[in-house]
RNA sequence: GCCACCGUAGCUCAGAGGUAGAGCACCUGCAUGGUAAGCAGGUGGUCAUGGGUUCGAUUCCCAUCGGUGGCUCCA
């Protein structure tokens, strides 16, 4: 029928409105109040405002701030709101990118100087000013050029670049509040004074267009909310997180340090190698049970090695050298071209592959200082990396025999983890046809494996692509652990063999990865993931004997040496001082148990029983407390 | 490496152009107390390092080193 249009809604029901009604009008026949918490709408899978006009059949779904794409509209539409703010403070600023990101937004300007925390301030009243004023939001379709030459004249330089880059084919829109007008594809909220609640938390330098060859313009970080409490609550849990840095709780909880003498360089602390140690030996088990086999290479070999294995040509700038006898080494940055030699040792039958070779390898990588955090970023780190040398036919079931293994390991701390693709690098090694083929097994493991994940072009090594796990720290960053690398360089490099049936040499395919990634960064996720409160099976302390008074020491230290003899890790606490104070104490350090002994316990022959979180569980034997011990640790709670 | 900010006792932080303070921790004494801080006293700092300005700097300026948040990079 003429004049109307059908508009199917996301619960399937389909409704009819004369052609031209816009998108808000839709909302509020549905429902005053999602008119009033409508911030844009979806036709047919593209983002549109409130103001845009249905002139067909379509699918429609009102956006609010419930949904991810309404924040990123309210957060992107903040940017617009402060980058005239800036403006206005700074009349030269010259406009660059404000995206919203995941949690907020940024926008890039180019200034003479840089902003200060008063500048901040400014910026931030002028928002208010802004918003206050309640501007309505105005889409502008424009003439490419008279729109080139509008944004020109006022000297937007990046904004003249951005321009000349979009789709020849596709409109090129303004958005416009007040007198500001910004180069943007939309949408927006329909007014500056949907921005009830906004903060600028940053500024940071920022290269344009993420190149270091660039300029680098300033970059201010802000967030913003549809309500001032889910403002107040998303910095609370700010806070919450600084509360879980892996930083923080490193040096309260005593488990490692990084001193000035060595920046990058981590010192493990006693507590510290128990947790280490704890996930060395888990992690060799489950390496015996999965078909590893366990090696050690050296950590400084002969430069001529690293000639071959090109990464003298391709890592040099990450890599320490040293001299031993007037000729030249290198100090490993990676593990591969040790266990290569290991390969060639013998001769291998096709029989023997696949072959999987580990090694907790100790890596020295001369990183960027200002990249340098805590034991998420470090100069040197054990790596848990493994070798597998493999028939061409092995590849794809044992790239799915790694995702499996990850899938476990992560699996036993119960970590989220999202897995990238990455190809050819510009500085690579090989063919275009090899790499292709490299990233065609890859694709199919994970395609077989039904796992999700996303493509990150030219991210692969110089040798081979790769599928990198990345987990999620504290504050929601995530940093890149397990990896698997494809690799037919090496093998070529190095003329790798294995004697195949028909008796004649043939060329392995290598395959390296890591699980936890490297050990120190694996640590630093573990410590955040758990707030430092490890389960029982990894705490360094599983155990704190305390005394009620004096009396009851002698009886403390045969119960600590019972639980010491059973290899329990147990501590004692016989200072002089109220039992409220050693409890507080061990809570603070996180310890899972603390045995309280008074005379009640000495005569009966118990320990008094408390949990850290279930506070106070009564008297039992220790034979008792040892059994609810071992149980948790053999379930890995 | 680049941009910004920061660097005072073991830790968290105050402070001021005239050569330093709190709380916690640590030590000592009193108290022997039953599930998250008992009381009192004490030890402890070349105020990151090196220059400069000044009669005088830890405080102001510069440089270096280290850290934090980003950018680039990466396990």
């Amino acid at each position: 029928m003429i004049g109307l249009v059908k508009i199917t809604l996301p619960d399937g029901s389909i409704k009819e409105f004369p052609r031209g009604t816009t998108v808000l009008e839709v909302a509020q026949s549905i429902g005053s109040r999602l008119a009033k918490a409508a911030l844009a709408g979806r036709v047919n899978g593209h983002y549109v405002d409130l103001n845009y006009r249905l002139e067909g059949d379509a699918k429609l779904a009102i956006i609010t701030f419930a949904d991810q794409a309404g924040k990123d509209i309210l957060r992107h539409s903040a940017a617009h709101v402060m980058a005239e703010a800036v403006q206005r403070v700074f009349p030269e600023a010259k406009l660059a990118i404000g995206p919203a990101i995941a949690d907020g937004f940024y926008y890039d300007f180019e200034i003479d100087g840089t902003f200060s925390p008063e500048d901040l301030e400014r910026i931030e009243a002028e928002m208010k000013k802004i918003i206050a004023a309640d501007l309505p939001f105005e889409r502008l379709v424009v003439d490419r050029d008279k729109n080139r030459q509008l944004f020109a004249k006022k000297g937007e330089k990046y904004k003249v670049e951005l321009l000349d880059e979009l789709d020849a084919l596709a409109p090129v829109t303004n958005y416009r509040h007040g007198d500001f007008v910004d180069l943007c594809a939309g949408p927006h909220v329909p007014s500056t004074g949907r921005i009830k609640a906004f903060k600028l938390l940053s500024v940071a330098g920022a290269y344009w267009r993420g190149s270091e060859k660039n300029r680098m313009l300033q970059r201010i970080y802000g967030t913003a909310f549809e309500k001032q409490t889910d403002l107040d609550a998303y910095l609370e849990r700010l806070e919450e997180a600084k509360r879980r840095d892996h930083r923080r709780l490193g040096k309260e909880l005593d488990l490692f340090s990084i001193q000035e003498e060595g920046p990058g360089f981590p010192f493990f602390h006693p507590k510290g190698m128990v947790l280490r140690n704890i996930l060395e030996d888990f992690w060799r088990a489950v390496h015996r049970k999965w078909g590893y086999q366990e090696v050690r290479t050296p950590i400084i070999l002969h430069e001529d090695l690293w000639k071959q294995s090109g990464h003298w040509d391709h890592y040099q700038e990450n890599m320490y050298f040293t001299k031993i006898d007037d000729e030249g080494y290198a100090i490993k940055p990676m593990n591969c071209p040790g266990g290569i030699l290991l390969y060639k040792r013998k001769l291998h039958s096709y029989r023997d592959l696949p072959l999987r070779v580990a090694e907790l390898g100790l890596v020295h990588r001369h990183e960027l200082s200002g990249t340098l955090h805590g034991l998420m970023r470090v100069r040197c780190f054990t790596q848990d990396d493994a070798h597998l040398f493999l028939l061409p036919t092995q590849v794809k079931d044992e790239v799915i025999g790694v995702l499996e293994l990850a899938e476990y390991l992560y699996g036993v701390f119960g970590f989220d983890y999202h897995v990238e693709l990455s190809t050819k690098p510009e500085k690579a090694l090989g063919s275009d046809a090899d790499w292709e083929r490299a990233i065609d097994n890859l694709r199919s493991a994970l395609e077989e494996k039904g796992l999700p994940y996303q493509v990150n072009e030219g991210d692969g090594a110089f040798y081979g692509p790769k599928i990198d796990f990345h987990l999620k720290d504290a504050l929601g960053r995530t940093w890149q652990c397990g990896t698997i690398q494809l690799d037919f360089q090496m093998p070529e490099r190095f003329d790798l063999t294995y004697v195949g049936e028909d008796g004649g040499k043939h060329r392995p395919v290598m395959l390296h990865r890591t699980i936890f990634g490297s050990l120190e960064r694996f640590i630093a996720i573990l410590v955040e993931h758990y707030a430092g409160a490890f389960p029982a099976w990894l705490a360094p302390v599983q155990a704190k004997v305390m005394t009620i008074s004096d009396r009851q020491v002698p009886y403390a230290k045969q119960v600590f040496a019972e639980l010491h003899a059973a290899e329990v890790r147990v501590a004692a606490d016989l200072r002089p001082e109220k039992i409220g104070y050693k409890i507080r104490s061990a809570q603070l350090e996180q310890v899972p148990y603390m045995l309280v002994i008074g005379d009640a316990e000495v005569e009966k022959g118990l320990v008094a029983v408390r949990h850290r979180r279930q506070g106070d569980l009564g008297q039992m034997s220790l034979a008792d407390f040892q059994a609810r011990l071992k149980e948790e640790v053999h379930k890995r709670e």
